[in-house]
DNA sequence: TATGAATGAGGGTTCATTCAT
DNA sequence: AATGAATGAACCCTCATTCAT
């Protein structure tokens, strides 16, 4: 009794989580306007099942990248606690988020979008991302390397906007010209 | 009868300009996925007056921005002819670029799409834009003001991305993030 | 074991009422065409349970109406035994029958519809009801007070159809319909 | 040129005509409720050429009765000019009313639902038919042989409703039941 | 040339029904 | 027996595109 449910419960689950690979894949390829039949496809189920287990796109697009956001939002507590100078912190927390928006989810084009299916991604961001960006921030203003006028929200949309691939402008690219705005948030000599 | 062929082809031209200016209108408000439908009454015109001109969305699109384009290029050899360092100069064009996309004309989001129907934008700013900064950016290279390593292309696309505005991330903050993405294309001291 | 068998059965039983109750209740607020699922939530159980009671739409509604009729069969049974003059019979059970169809039950629409899910209902008033009103109008007719002409078939889903309410048309605007109805059935003098 | 708009201009007439025409007897049989697709079917159009003509289900629903209505107004008013008797003109003009309800339109399942696709033909009723049919009942009133208490609104309701019909209850039955409702409406002696 | 009516593919969403556990 | 996850058919509606006039 106990394993038949629990074995229903983890098909459950895996359905579930198919259905979050599959759709970070094709929000990856098609954007997060993607068709939900393709999402339901790539993910080897029926169209309703995508409705079962997230009834909006908002709540599909924002389960897809709240994995990712966490992991960013403990990594900034984590280098804040190292012996590091706050710079240097600062830089490496933006190449990891540079990494998450443009290595695997398609993230950068999900930000800018002002689609109301995003709303809650965009809360999201604000509520945990910023948050965490924030506090990077205030340490690097305190040790005197970052310019006081830098604001975390601005910086990461700038950053999300930067991360933005297509034909010609590739990753490194992106990595580049993030690395070249950081140089430019460093407080003036 | 010449009057009369001299007239037609002057309504056809009236025609083409109208499109052009709904065309960019509509773009600011609703995107370049703008329902041709749209466009055709904001011009005035049938449907099928939109498809005789710009038999593709690509081709309306390009022929919309080309104006502000070709302005770019011709700022670009005006600012090399004028007395002022080549990293000001280079700052003054990327300015002017800015204004473009930024206030009126939506081309920030136009640039970044990867959709078919903006291949010809894309091959234009590559065509006209690209020369056009890599000649500022040559001058400032050989001035010692600019970081050999930065490419025109990427720069601009660059740019382009810094400039897709949305809510909480406005003109001034877009013209901020690429003031300070220019810092850090300086040369390396 | 008697106990625990004896026990299910009745858990069974109970599971049965309940979805009566919701259907009843389901049929009221949104008409005979709720989704099945709405019901099931409202009387606490699965999906399946209710196609394991009621394996077609028909035989739930059918159930839910089948102990009213059998009120309104018994009802008429007890007027003719009353010693009041036939005409007057016929217009209290025709009251009763209205008040089950404008009050608690939805029946008016379900009586209209012409949904073949509904077909065993409509069987139910045939066998049931139909022979309880003529048996009234018989006794009418014989007292020479009810017109020969009316049918206990045609009568009933007049009224049925005048007990359709709706805004602007409410239950007293019915009761009242159906009395002028009932004038029209006397016999002509 | 005159000649050639003319014949575009009938065709599209003749398609809006056609689409009306398998709309009246697509709602017959399947009530209002049904499918766009059936219709454009029936019509032998495509799909979007109804949404076209009629861009909302309510907008056809109501082009579909809106003429026969306006034939019922129409009538209302040679009835009153008649030299007959109130009573008989009101009784004229509601056997006509039945007749439209129950010969070829549906328009009595329309009248009773609640769906807001049909909130416009509702309107259409009380802002036309009901005076029409007040107009008549005044008379009625006034020459004595109507009961004060009949109103219009309610009266149409309910003739509206006897006239939905269903296997074994048709349109004879319809009528006979009408009369006699107008029987019940007479001023009581 | 210009028009705009017509077409139908495409994508969103709901819900009846099945079936493994 | 009960559960509820999964399925997919069926509808709705929008809009790019064609083409007769």
């Amino acid at each position: 009794m106990a394993d038949s449910l629990g074995a229903r419960q983890a098909a459950v689950q895996r359905n579930r989580e198919a259905l979050l690979a599959a759709a970070a894949a094709v929000f990856v390829e098609q954007g997060v306007q993607a068709p939900i039949r393709d999402i339901a496809g790539r993910a080897g189920v029926g169209l309703g099942t995508v409705y079962r287990h997230f009834p909006s796109r908002a709540e599909l697009v924002t389960a897809v990248y709240r994995h990712q956001i966490e992991e960013c939002v403990a990594l900034a507590a984590a280098l804040l606690a190292e012996p590091i100078p706050p710079g240097a912190a600062l830089a490496r927390w933006i190449d990891a988020f540079v990494e998450f928006l443009v290595t695997k989810h398609g993230l950068g084009v999900a930000l800018q979008s002002a689609d109301p299916s995003l709303l809650t991604l965009h809360t999201l961001m604000l509520d945990r991302l910023v948050p965490a960006c924030a506090s990077l921030i205030a340490a690097g203003v305190a040790a005197g390397e970052i310019d006081p006028e830098v604001t975390a929200y601005t910086l990461m949309r700038a950053v999300g906007n930067l991360c933005i691939l297509g034909a010609g402008y590739e990753r490194a690219d992106a990595q580049d010209m993030v690395a070249r705005l950081l140089v430019g948030c460093r407080r003036a000599p």
